[in-house]
DNA sequence: AGAAGGACCAGTGGTCCGTA
DNA sequence: AGAAGGACCAGTGGTCCGTA
């Protein structure tokens, strides 16, 4: 499991996430000299959230190879010292074709399912310690796991995020042509993060289809995808579909209804 | 999975026990009319524990065509309706031989094996439940399928009892005639069941070192046992037993030191 | 004393909703 | 408005310890 250069980059200067003191999870555990070894202190557990460390990131360009980008502005936050107390966030997704770095503020989609690679690393990580040590070992990216990267320094990645984009995780494994093609479709008419998000879960319950509907051996049977859970929209989804029952998923699930279903 | 005439049986009149309402666990789920079905109603939440009903067990005798097994007295407890708010516990297990059926308020190690059998039973329903409905499905008994259980009026299961001995149903799964011989010594011995429950530990311990000290693979690659969580404690035997240090385990564990560990 | 099991607890999977 | 993620919550795995 090679480590790339890009593998902390969360682009453009976004990361001023307070990055936890990095006990290197667990006593013993080393997390191998990553670049996330890069990022330093930060500070006691509530207090004193001051100072923050102004980089981390940047220190490669996810286009690998074409060096600093350009000086693509910087003027927030100002520079010296003290103050800026605000929790800078992660930079939004923005519908990116393959290959295309994000420009601006934004991070861009193969951005996104790097960081699901990321994640599989750490889980391996993870394993391998549980295993040396003699402790269970998990098969999935669990709440272990995420807290095992926020302190390796890999603070932009979050439980909610990761989960909220599995199933387009899922279509970028399953069936690249199709992932690609769908992005190039939706950065075309302009489309904003959520409705390609959105639209991800129909080619995934297409596949499902063919493949006799069990989403679970689908996703374990993908060496990459199988550390992840099955998310329970998409697996409603092609319970309903499977059932015959087209529509009522968005309206009976628990989520709210705020997902939209096929309907497109 | 047939469904034996033993199944219920918690031998002699022990079973005073609640039982809940069982509501089939869940809506639509149909328990599929094993023994269970016998018991009955139960009373409210918390409130009249009175009435209690007599039986519900003994429907069968372990020994399976013994018949009504004598009359092995049941002076306890008073015949009639009201009062005995005693909550009745299982009788404790003795050390019995293979096919030997326990005399007196005791349980043998059949019957223990057999709730084995049963758990993984009622996972089974769990499971095809689950999928019809395209929910997430469990591999292992977890405690959904306790809840199941005592729903179905198995009020005689319950996770710290079947957590507890769970590497004795392993040693029986993985070397019967080794459990076997266990057994009979332990019983010639007068032994306790407290003191057999600590022998098991060592055939298990040699059989995971024969086996490249996998004891998940191990436990995972036998249909019977593989629905079972490998219980901590032997975990830890094995890690202890591989790196060399035969000491410490029983100290160093968190369970409290109480376990003995393998000597003798 | 030896043993059965109610009930507790730390940490999980899941995702809402206050935030920016 | 669209989106990122801190933080909450119901139900889990694990087993202690008050009970009989």
């Amino acid at each position: 499991t090679p480590t790339h250069a890009l593998d902390a980059l969360s682009q453009e200067g976004l990361s001023e996430e307070p990055v936890q003191q990095k006990e290197a999870a667990g006593s013993g555990g080393g997390t191998g000299g990553g670049p996330w070894d890069v990022v330093a202190v930060g500070g006691g557990k509530k207090k004193q959230q001051q100072r923050r460390k102004k980089v981390q990131a940047r220190m490669a360009s996810f286009g690998d190879d074409e060096g600093t980008e350009g000086a693509d502005d910087e003027d927030e936050d100002g520079g010296g010292g003290g103050g800026s107390d605000h929790r800078q966030r992660e930079h939004p997704f923005i519908v990116t074709e393959p290959g295309e770095v994000a420009r601006g503020k934004k991070n861009g989609l193969d951005y996104l399912f790097h960081l699901y690679e990321q994640c599989r690393d750490f889980l391996i990580q993870v394993q391998s310690i549980a295993k040396e040590r003699g402790e269970k070992c998990p098969t999935k990216v669990t709440n272990q796991v995420f807290r095992y990267a926020k302190k390796a320094g890999a603070s932009y990645i979050n439980k909610p995020k990761m989960r909220h984009y599995v199933h387009c995780y899922a279509l970028h494994c399953l069936d690249e042509e199709a992932s690609d093609a769908l992005r190039r479709a939706f950065k075309e008419r302009g489309e904003n993060v959520g409705a390609w998000r959105q639209a991800c879960y129909k080619p995934l319950v297409a596949i499902a289809a063919r493949q006799g509907w069990d989403i679970d051996a689908i996703f374990n049977s993908h060496p990459q995808l199988s550390v992840w859970y099955v998310p329970t929209k998409l697996r409603q989804l092609c319970h309903a579909e499977r059932s015959g029952a087209v529509a009522g998923v968005a309206s009976s699930s628990a989520s709210g209804g705020a997902e939209h279903h096929l309907t497109f």
